[in-house]
DNA sequence: AGCACGCCGACT
DNA sequence: GTCGGCGTGCTC
């Protein structure tokens, strides 16, 4: 039998399927889809086998070295799917395979020099000798330490002596959570040897005694502390023969010591029940569908989704929902772990390599039946797919920024075809794109526009901040604003204030030559930290001192400019003294666990503010929240990024939807210094539709998705002649390889024009129809591949970006 | 990615 | 004449 495989060795040369031949132990073992290790030129590799034959034209066939898998780790259908992947995101093979399966399971390369023979070592050169005195492996990496250019050299030589050898070891990463535990080696021998003890063995004799009373292995830890004893004892008893120590796998739980209350489904309101009459029938029929369901903050999305699942269950199929980043909305995996129990397994990016391949084990062993999880969950290994959600569904997070650059929402149409499932995405505020597709019928449109309960969406009032700077207030809260915290704060009510910018301020500037503070490194201005009084760079995290004059003029006049979440939090305990406040940003935020340690504290009433970014937009839900206030609403309008307008209206809508989702009214206040623009104006009455219109009018005029597809090759360099001269190349190649219909934009310089000491240009392409398109684009990356390969030039191509800066 | 092969400049 | 620079091409 022989097998054909990829092989993890990402580059273009080898990006295809290589030939194997298959032992005759190996005959019965061997799969599609399981991972193997190869030999491949001089060295060992992991690969995939992909599929199986009798015959081949090479003459020079290599036998399979090892089966690494008991059952495939990639199905029929992920297999195929890798496939699709490989020129939708224009990958490699091998990095499509590996984006489907958990880090754990990737190779990990290890290369040691051995000694032939214990005589060989007097016959090695004496630089040589020192090496194997006391050993007869040395990883290669220790020599690579020593900046003896020689030795490697002297290496080679002996190596083709024969004296020397050098192997290649394939290993897995650390897939499992191990701990040592010690047991007797015989049991019925253990009173003799107690007798046998040195006298003096005192602590020795304690361990003994306790295998008597116990005969169980017990881990080291445990047995450490109930036998009084300490790891050197037990390391004599081991050398002495007396126990064996051993490496035994311990399962990890993230959510172990979380006790979740059983829910049951809830009564539906006639509008659920009305949006879940056509999923239940996709899945009755057994037809692929993908559903939108527009549904307002508050309409109770989260039933539907529980109770279709339930339905997919009781076919005995399996789920998977998918959720923007899974550890800014605990509540939700909450929701799912209460309705369905043990069933769920839960994939997000704060696990560590560990848990998440445990978690995947779940699902790869059918132990799981839900996966509820982030972008890369939708690889989730199940064989018989009956529903998959996406939820907030024009969400970023649902592109992945690196290789392989896929949209999960385009792989969950993938797949829930190849099952014949439905699909159903999400939101209250859909990408245009997906919304387009519902209005043209390719999706079907499900509407869910009232809040449950008769619950009434917030007011909102935009205010306008250039009236309250002609008034004379200057500070960050408009009037309106400040007395409606000081409402909430006597009331004991809660708010959230949003703040789309961490730090302190946002630049530094002097006053008297206007010289603005920047980084080193990037073409960007630094942010002023108070609690560190430093200067950040928040692209490539350089950081210095605040200085105490200006750099340029040495005048003292340094003021801030633009308020930071930082600077906010320092406002309010001013203006409001005796309001408590919890500040959420990636700066309180990053260690494990504390995302969710704050929102608990929130949750439990012991703030009566929540300050924070991006990251407290999605998903809370607390009852006493009932004044959400944004406090610049234009922070992200004016980025240089086509959708600059989509986020600000969704991200708006999204945030006021945090308030007065319960019995309380809620209410919100939008600061603003361009209330007139449509993306701020149609947040006030909850118009989705109307902006949909608006911005649908601007994108067609700019030809720009969802009228026109996009693909953005970033081209970055230390020298900026090189980069400019390259992404000219580039960039006319590519114009004259397309038809006249496309758009070919470019060379210019990315808007960061340089980060982390890179230059950054781009070229952009606007195409309707461009078949050849994933071949241009390869050729360019071959035509490259050698200073690429060299380390200087990067080259990214985006098929599909979704942002653009 | 690694590694071998191979073709040009500066040294024992 | 040889050592070693890194451009080129191959890995079943």
């Amino acid at each position: 039998m022989i097998v054909q495989v990829v092989v993890d060795v990402p580059t273009g040369g080898t990006d295809r399927l290589f030939d194997y031949k298959v032992p005759d132990h190996l005959q019965e073992i061997i799969e599609s889809g399981m991972r193997v290790i190869v030999p491949f030129g001089p060295r060992k590799v992991q690969g995939f086998v992909i599929s199986s034959t009798i015959e081949t034209d090479i003459d020079k066939l290599k036998d399979i070295d090892e089966v690494l898998d008991v059952t495939p780790v990639l199905t029929p259908e992920l297999l195929e799917l890798g496939d699709w992947l490989t020129t939708s995101a224009l990958c490699f093979k091998i990095t499509a395979y590996q984006a489907m399966l958990p880090a754990a399971l990737k190779a990990k390369y290890k290369k040691e020099v051995k000694l032939t023979h214990k005589e060989c070592l007097s016959q090695l050169p004496f630089e040589l000798r020192k090496w194997f005195e006391h050993r007869d492996v040395v990883l290669w990496e220790e020599f690579l330490g020593t900046d003896d250019k020689p030795l490697i050299a002297l290496i080679k030589k002996a190596v083709t002596d024969g004296f020397l050898e050098v192997i290649y070891k394939v290993n897995d990463k650390v897939t499992k959570k191990m701990i040592k535990v010690v047991k007797p080696i015989s049991y019925e021998n253990l009173s003799m040897q107690l007798e046998e003890l040195d006298k003096r063995a005192q602590k020795q004799k304690q361990v003994i005694e306790y295998f008597l009373k116990h005969p169980n292995q017990i881990s080291v830890n445990a047995l450490i502390e109930l036998a009084n004893t300490t790891r050197s004892t037990l390391k004599s008893l081991i050398d002495k023969g007396i126990l064996s120590e051993e490496d035994v796998e311990v399962a990890r739980d993230p959510y172990a010591n979380r006790i979740f209350k059983k829910t049951v489904p809830l009564q539906l309101t006639t509008n659920q029940e009305a949006v879940i009459q056509p999923i239940y029938q996709s899945i009755n029929e057994g037809r692929h569908q993908t559903f939108l369901i527009h549904g307002v903050t508050g309409s109770g999305k989260t039933e539907v989704y529980l109770q279709s699942i339930a339905k997919v269950l009781e076919e005995g199929k399996e789920a998977i929902v998918l959720v923007p980043e899974i550890s800014l909305t605990p509540q939700m995996v909450q929701r799912f772990k209460e309705r369905f129990g043990s069933l769920v397994a839960v994939l997000h990016s704060a696990l560590s390599t560990g848990e998440k391949y445990d978690e995947w084990r779940k699902i790869h062993h059918g132990r799981v039946k839900v996966v509820v999880g982030a972008r890369s969950a939708i690889f989730a290994p199940f064989k018989n797919i009956g529903i998959i959600i996406i939820d907030e569904e024009h969400e970023a997070t649902y592109k992945q920024e690196e290789n392989p650059r896929y949209h999960a929402r385009d792989v969950a149409i993938k797949r829930a075809n190849f099952y014949k499932c439905p699909l159903i995405l999400g939101s209250a505020t859909p990408s245009l794109e997906t919304y387009a597709r519902s209005k043209k019928g390719v999706y079907r449109l499900l509407e869910m526009l009232e809040r449950v309960n008769d619950v009434k969406l917030p007011t909102v009032e935009v205010v306008d901040m250039r009236e309250e700077l002609k008034s004379g207030n200057r500070s960050m809260f408009s009037n309106a604003l400040f007395e409606k915290l000081t409402q909430r704060l006597n009331r004991g009510e809660q708010s959230v204030l949003f703040l789309n910018r961490r730090g302190y301020s946002t630049f530094v500037m002097c006053r008297d030559c206007g010289y603005v503070a920047q980084c080193p490194h990037c073409d960007i201005s630094l942010t002023y930290h108070q609690t560190s009084r430093s200067l950040k760079c928040h692209y490539c995290g350089h950081q210095e001192k605040m200085p105490q004059k200006c750099s340029s003029c040495d005048s003292e006049h340094i003021r801030f400019f633009g308020s930071g979440t930082q600077k906010v939090e320092e406002e309010i305990a001013k203006v409001l003294p005796g309001a408590r406040v919890i500040r959420m940003d990636v700066d309180t935020t990053r260690k494990k666990g504390s995302h969710e340690r704050l929102l608990t504290q929130f949750g439990e009433g012991k703030a009566d503010i929540l300050l924070g970014t991006q990251m407290i937009a999605k998903g809370l839900d607390f009852p006493n929240i009932t004044l959400v206030g944004v406090l610049a609403a234009d922070s992200m309008l004016h980025l240089p990024d086509f959708r600059a307008s989509e986020r600000t209206f969704q991200l708006l809508t999204q945030v006021s939807g945090r308030a007065g989702r319960h019995q309380l009214p809620g209410e919100v206040v939008i600061q603003t210094y361009t209330p007139e623009h449509y993306s701020i104006d149609f947040v006030r009455d909850h118009d989705f539709i109307s902006f949909f219109e608006k911005e649908m009018g601007i994108r067609k005029l700019q030809s720009y998705p969802p009228y026109y597809f996009i693909t953005v090759i970033q081209v970055s360099h230390p020298e900026i002649t090189k980069v400019i001269e390259i992404t000219d190349k580039i960039t006319a190649f590519v114009r004259r390889s397309l038809s006249e219909k496309s758009i070919v934009l470019g060379p210019v310089a990315c808007s960061i024009p340089r980060i982390k000491d890179r230059y950054r240009y781009q070229c952009m392409i606007k195409y309707k129809n461009e078949p050849t398109l994933v071949n241009i684009l390869k050729e360019v990356i071959e035509n490259y591949k050698r200073e690429i390969n060299q380390g200087n030039l990067q080259v990214s191509i985006d098929m599909n970006p979704f942002v653009l800066m």
